[in-house]
DNA sequence: AGCACGCCGACT
DNA sequence: GTCGGCGTGCTC
C-alpha cells in the first residue's frame, strides 16, 4: 500500500480493543445536518448531555475534516453498539425538548426519499423559523421554593421580609417572577437573593410568552342541514374516521355543492372524538371568507398563512401543539402542523398546482399528507370539481375510495356555457378583447342589473413591447421572458424577476425606432371596458393591483355589496368566490393555456373553464358563462362547456395512457442551470450520456428524454437545461437516481436540481 | 453544500 | 524552492 493513502487510513482507523469496550454502553446519536446528503452521521453523546438529549432535538457537532461547527437532527439514540470508527462528539443540545415529534422524523425521512434530497434539508424546511428561534417569548428567571425548604427552615431564622416571601410562595405553588415576589414582599430583591444563597429559593429559567397574540372572536354559527348527497358523503368519510385504519376518499364535487359544508361536519366528528383536523387550501383561497366559515364553526381554529410574522407563527405553533386547538386551516405547509392527536387532513382543491413546492425539498401537499395520514392511520379527503388525474386515475383504480356530489346544492343548475367562436368576429380582428357576442351579453346582464366576472388569462396575454423589424417582444436582458407594460407605473417590467425599466422608443437589440405597445393585459381589457360601458363601476383585480395586503379584500367585499357591476382579473378571481347576484362570467380567451407544450395543457384549461364557470348562478338567479375561443371543437372545450369532466377524464387517462404520461409513468426532471449557455448544455448532455449508461447497466427500466432548454431557457441571468427520467414505478427512479449521484461530477459552476413529478417544465 | 487536500504552473 | 490556482472527494 502506497504512503499516500495513509492520512485516510487514520480517519477511519479501527478502535482499540479498550476504547471499543469504553464506548459500548455511552449513548451514540444519530444526526442529519441541512446538506444535500442522504446519510445519517453517528456521534457520541457526552454524559452530560445523555439526560437531555432525544430525536429532534437540535444539536451542535463538528463536521468534515476541518470540523466545522453545524447544527443537525438528532433522529435516532443508540446504545452499547460496536462501532468500526472513532466517532466524534455533540458539542451542544440546542432545544430541551424536541422540537420534531417521532411522527415527523418518520414523515420527513420518507419525504427525502420520494423527493430525492437530503433527510436533513427536509428537517430543516419543515419547521418554521419562528419555531426555531422561538420568537416572541423569551427567557426570565422565575424562584421556587427548594425541595427540602422544611427541613432548612427548622435550622434558620427569618427575617420578616423573608418569611413573607417564604409564605408568598408556599401559597402560590407555581414558581414565581421577581417581579411578583417583590411586590407580594413590599421589598427589593436583596431578600430574595440572600434566600438563595441559603438555599431556600431555587431559580428556574422560564420561557413566556414576549407580548400576547390576540385571537379574533367571531360569532358562532350552528350546522347546515345536509342535502342527501352530502349525508352520504359524510358517512363514508365518517364510515372511514371510525375504522382507524387510513383511507383516501375522492370528494369529487361539481362547483356549488356544498363540499365545504361537507368537510366541517366531518370535523365535528373528529373533534368530538377529542382529536384535530387539517384543512389544507390554496394560498389563494385563504381569505377572511374562508377562515370565517371555519372559526364561525369551532371554538378554536389556527390560520397559517405566508405573512404571518415569525412570532405568530410560533405561538400558533405551540398552541397547536398543545391540543387546544380543534382545526388547523392553511395552506401547503400546514401539513405539517404539530397535532398531538391528528384525526383528518382534509385537501380542498386538490387539483390545484400550488400544493406542489416549487423549492427543495420539492414535495407535493397531497403526497405528504397521505402519508402522514397513513402513519397516524387517519383518512385523508381530496376535494374538488375538478380532481387531478391521478387522483381519478387511483380511485378508479380502486386504491381510493371516490364519493360524488353530482348536483348543486337546492338543485341549482349549473349555468350553461356558450362557447363563442371569435375567428370570424370582426372586433376581435380590429384587435378588441371583448367580441360582439360578449359585448351583448355583458349589456343584456348589466340591463338586468346583474354582475359580470371578466376572466383574463393573463399567461402570453400581456401588453408586451413589439419590435416590427425584430418581429418580437421586447425581453428582459436576464431573463428569456417578455417584459410586460405596466402603464400605471410608467414602467417595463420583468414578471421573472426584479427588472423593470421606462418606456423605450426603440427596440433595444436592433435600436431602430417604431416600436409598439400592443397585447392585451388586463390593463388594456380595462380601458376597452371603460370606453365600452361608461359610467358602469368596473374593478380590475390582479396581483398587480393588489399588492396591498388585505386589499383584495376590501376589493372583493365592494363587489359582494354590489358597488362594483364589473370584476375583471386573472387567476385571482377564478378560485373558489362566492358571489350570489354574479350572473355572467366572460372568459376572454380559453385558448392560451391549450397550446401550451405541457402534458398537461387539456387538463389545465379544463379546470378553468370550469372553476370560472362555477362563479355564476350560486344564487336565486341564473347565471351563464360565455367562452371566447378559438378552437371550439376542440374535444377539452367542448366538454367543459357541457360541465363533463368524467367524459374529459376519459378521453384525457386514454391518451395519457398512450402517451406514457402520468399517472401512467412516474417522471423526475433533473435541471441543471449556469451563467454560460454552452456549459451548461454540454453538462447536461454529459449528465443526460451518463444516466443512460446507468439506466442501461442497471436494466433499471428508466428511460430518459432530452436534455433539452427549459421552457425558460434564461431565468435570473442564468441558463437552463432540463432532462426527463420517466419509468413505470417511482422506485425504479429512486434506485437508478442513488446508483447515479455518486457518479456524477458536475463543474461548480453548475447548479443542479431534481424535481420530482414536475407540474410543470418551465 | 462546503471545505480541505492535492496536484500543477508562475513566481521570489 | 514556495505560493496559490482550481479540480476531487469526503463528510460519523
Amino acid at each position: 500500500m502506497s504512503r499516500e493513502s495513509e492520512p485516510r487510513l487514520f480517519s477511519v482507523e479501527p478502535l482499540l480493543p479498550f476504547e471499543a469496550a469504553a464506548l459500548d454502553d455511552r449513548l451514540t446519536a444519530q444526526v442529519v445536518v441541512n446538506r444535500p446528503l442522504t446519510s445519517v452521521f453517528d456521534y457520541t453523546v457526552p454524559e452530560a448531555l445523555a439526560d437531555w438529549i432525544a430525536p429532534g432535538c437540535r444539536v451542535r457537532v463538528p463536521f468534515g475534516r476541518g470540523n466545522q461547527q453545524l447544527v443537525g437532527y438528532c433522529v435516532g439514540l443508540t446504545r452499547g453498539v460496536p462501532q468500526r470508527r472513532k466517532l466524534k462528539e455533540v458539542v451542544e443540545l440546542i432545544d430541551r425538548e424536541p422540537l420534531v415529534s417521532s411522527m415527523m422524523l418518520e414523515l420527513t425521512h420518507w419525504m427525502s426519499e420520494r423527493y430525492l434530497c437530503g433527510w436533513g434539508q427536509v428537517i430543516e424546511s419543515v419547521v418554521p423559523a419562528g419555531v426555531k428561534r422561538q420568537a416572541g417569548t423569551r427567557e426570565i428567571t422565575c424562584y421556587a421554593l427548594a425541595d427540602n425548604v422544611n427541613e432548612t427552615l427548622a435550622t434558620r431564622k427569618l427575617s420578616k421580609k423573608q418569611r413573607l416571601l417564604i409564605d408568598f410562595l408556599s401559597e402560590a405553588k407555581e414558581p414565581q417572577t421577581v417581579e411578583s415576589l417583590t411586590t407580594a414582599g413590599d421589598c427589593g430583591t436583596s431578600p430574595i437573593h440572600a434566600l438563595v444563597k441559603s438555599g431556600l429559593l431555587v431559580p428556574i429559567r422560564r420561557r413566556v410568552q414576549r407580548d400576547e397574540i390576540d385571537a379574533k372572536s367571531i360569532l358562532p354559527q350552528a350546522d347546515l342541514q345536509l342535502s342527501g348527497d352530502q349525508r352520504e358523503a359524510l358517512d363514508k368519510i365518517n364510515g372511514s374516521l371510525r375504522e382507524q385504519q387510513h383511507q383516501t376518499i375522492l370528494l369529487h364535487g361539481v362547483t356549488g355543492s356544498g363540499k365545504t359544508e361537507v368537510y366541517i361536519q366531518a370535523i365535528r366528528e373528529v373533534v368530538s372524538y377529542g382529536r384535530q383536523a387539517i384543512v389544507l387550501v390554496p394560498e389563494i383561497s385563504l381569505t377572511p371568507q374562508t377562515i370565517r366559515r371555519f372559526s364561525a364553526r369551532f371554538s378554536n381554529v389556527a390560520v397559517l398563512h405566508s405573512h404571518l410574522k415569525d412570532a405568530e407563527r410560533h405561538w400558533h405553533w405551540q398552541r397547536i401543539a398543545s391540543g387546544e386547538v380543534q382545526v388547523v386551516v392553511g395552506a401547503r405547509s400546514a401539513v405539517f402542523a404539530p397535532l398531538p392527536q391528528l384525526g383528518l387532513i382534509i385537501i380542498d382543491e386538490e387539483h390545484e398546482s400550488t400544493f406542489k413546492q416549487q423549492t427543495t425539498p420539492r414535495y407535493h401537499a397531497r403526497e405528504v399528507a397521505r402519508e402522514r395520514c397513513r402513519i397516524e392511520k387517519v383518512p385523508l379527503v381530496l376535494g374538488s370539481a375538478t380532481p387531478t388525474l391521478e387522483s381519478l386515475e387511483r380511485a378508479q383504480r380502486g386504491v381510493d375510495l371516490l364519493v360524488s356530489l353530482p348536483k348543486r346544492i337546492e338543485n341549482r343548475p349549473l349555468p350553461p356555457v356558450f362557447l363563442v367562436d371569435i375567428r370570424n368576429d370582426p372586433l376581435i380582428a380590429r384587435g378588441h378583447s371583448i367580441g360582439r357576442s360578449l359585448e351583448r351579453a355583458m349589456r343584456m346582464a348589466l340591463d338586468e342589473k346583474g354582475q359580470i366576472i371578466l376572466f383574463l388569462n393573463l399567461r402570453g396575454y400581456s401588453t408586451v413591447v413589439w419590435c416590427p423589424s425584430c418581429r418580437g417582444g421586447v425581453k428582459c436582458p436576464d431573463c428569456d421572458i417578455t417584459l410586460t407594460w405596466h402603464r400605471d407605473r410608467q414602467l417595463l417590467m420583468c414578471h421573472s424577476c426584479e427588472y423593470a425599466s421606462g418606456p423605450v422608443q426603440q427596440c433595444p437589440v436592433c435600436d431602430k425606432p417604431g416600436v409598439k405597445y400592443i397585447g392585451s393585459g388586463t390593463q388594456r381589457l380595462e380601458q376597452e371596458v371603460k370606453t365600452k360601458f361608461p359610467g358602469v363601476s368596473l374593478m380590475r383585480m390582479d396581483s398587480d393591483s393588489m399588492r396591498q395586503p388585505g386589499s383584495h379584500d376590501v376589493a372583493l367585499e365592494a363587489f359582494r355589496r354590489g358597488e362594483i357591476r364589473i370584476l375583471l382579473g386573472t387567476q385571482m378571481i377564478a378560485k373558489g368566490l362566492d358571489f350570489p347576484a354574479v350572473t355572467l362570467v366572460g372568459v376572454i380567451d380559453a385558448d392560451t393555456q391549450l397550446h401550451q407544450p405541457d402534458l398537461r395543457a387539456s387538463e389545465r384549461t379544463f379546470q378553468l373553464i370550469a372553476q370560472v364557470a362555477g362563479r355564476t348562478g350560486r344564487g336565486d338567479r341564473p347565471g351563464r358563462v360565455l367562452v371566447q375561443t378559438m378552437n371550439p371543437d376542440e374535444p377539452v372545450i367542448q366538454h367543459a362547456s357541457r360541465h363533463d369532466y368524467l367524459a374529459f377524464a376519459r378521453e384525457e387517462l386514454k391518451h395519457r395512457l398512450e402517451m406514457h404520461s402520468p399517472p401512467f409513468a412516474k417522471l423526475a426532471r433533473i435541471i441543471l442551470r449556469g451563467l454560460d449557455e454552452s456549459t451548461v448544455q454540454l453538462q447536461a448532455r454529459e449528465l443526460a450520456q451518463l444516466i443512460r449508461e446507468q439506466s442501461t447497466a442497471l436494466a433499471s427500466g428508466v428511460r430518459v428524454l432530452g436534455p433539452a432548454p427549459a421552457q425558460i431557457l434564461k431565468l435570473r441571468k442564468h441558463f437552463r437545461y432540463h432532462m426527463l427520467l420517466s419509468a413505470a414505478e417511482l422506485s425504479q427512479l429512486e434506485s437508478l437516481w442513488h446508483s447515479v449521484v455518486p457518479l456524477i461530477n458536475l463543474r461548480p459552476d453548475i447548479e443542479m436540481q431534481i424535481d420530482v413529478d414536475p407540474m410543470d417544465m418551465r
